[in-house]
DNA sequence: CTATAACAAACGAACGTTTGTTTAGAGTGA
DNA sequence: TCACTCTAAACAAACGTTCGTTTGTTATAG
């Protein structure tokens, strides 16, 4: 009989949440995944509210940790929307629990930490917005589009990734980010590239 | 004081669902909201399941009818494709409580009552990837595109509106859809039309 | 018209269960 | 010994739901 860690918890914890929501997860459903009583959760977190707190960061700090490698590593406006668009799909595929509690589960949280996660999901949106923009002034990106509006487009799509994409499907991960890249690119109406 | 319908009760119950998710509802909490207690409701509903099940249909019927409209009406592929795209900013904004529960409150479903919805969400996703392959074989989309993948991009996008537009912001819903149309059709990368 | 029966809507109390959380104590490794 | 992890039992509060009863309206028969 191995002992936990406070990781370990939240992990389970954050399993749980994106399967069943935070309102449809009992401390004693997490202690059932953990092999302890819920009441034992207590010796590693404050509360319920604080394991939600711990899995949403999670899901922020990956988000957040992508577009600077995306942004550190693009060359030109293109490449590093290609970069954010593959590394939006990694962090979302390779920690579904922790970026789909992050996706759901915010408006739960109360006002204080709802208001840092929401800044973080904001700083995350800039970046698209800011590669929109030196794409337009570059003239990589035509100048029609609503750099803001054309991010959240961007991000509605892979945000909603987790609730169709099967990894063990015809399409692998790589297929999906240069199709999505291509498809935000270029649209429904003209040839690739 | 006006005594309560059915139909006050789900519509009640749509809001609330919508704002604090099924789970996050009480039946005392619609009770408050209509201004009785909760155990009046039994007096309108099997449950709180039962509610829940009322919601997400009646959602599911508007973007069932705002389909059927757009292919009724639609002259070509990119035409109802148009229309397919506004009259689901329609039913998002129109009809907001209920789309947003059905969008989120499917997974608290019990078997039975999922797949039915679930068969609806496929039917109506078929539309869109319809459209597509039309446009497709008529040549006014490019033949690159994967229709079953570019309908869920679509849908990605139209699904997260209700996230964030702003009714009462800069941006009309008459200029939401025509932005969205030209990006889906155009991407970012060239000039619209 | 009126008396009465029927009905749906709402109340208020209680049910058994589950919730998040607290407390006291036992076991264990450093 | 000490800190940490877990059990076991208990707590008050909230949960969905049921119950018998009261209320106001509507329909009907005299």
């Amino acid at each position: 009989m191995t002992r936990l860690t406070r990781d370990d918890i939240i992990s389970s914890a954050g399993r749980r949440f994106a399967t069943y929501g935070y309102h449809g997860t009992s401390m004693r459903d997490l202690g059932d995944d953990l092999g302890i009583l819920g009441s034992s959760i207590y010796a590693h977190v404050g509360g319920k509210q604080e394991l939600l707190i711990a899995v949403v960061d999670r899901g922020a700090a990956f988000f957040a940790e992508s577009a600077q490698l995306a942004k550190r590593d693009g060359s030109g406006a293109l490449d590093t929307l290609q970069r954010l668009i593959a590394g939006h799909i990694d962090v979302v595929l390779d920690h579904r629990s922790e970026a789909r509690t992050y996706l759901a589960e915010v408006p739960f949280l109360d006002d204080a930490d709802r208001r840092s996660i929401l800044d973080a999901r904001d700083a995350y949106e800039d970046v698209f917005v800011g590669v929109i923009e030196e794409g337009i002034d570059g003239g990589s990106i035509g100048a029609h589009n609503d750099a803001r509006l054309s991010a959240i487009y961007v991000l509605s799509i892979l945000n909603a990734i987790d609730r169709w994409y099967d990894e063990s499907g015809r399409l692998t991960r790589e297929e999906l980010a240069t199709d999505m890249y291509t498809f935000v690119c270029t649209g429904l109406c003209r040839g690739p590239r």
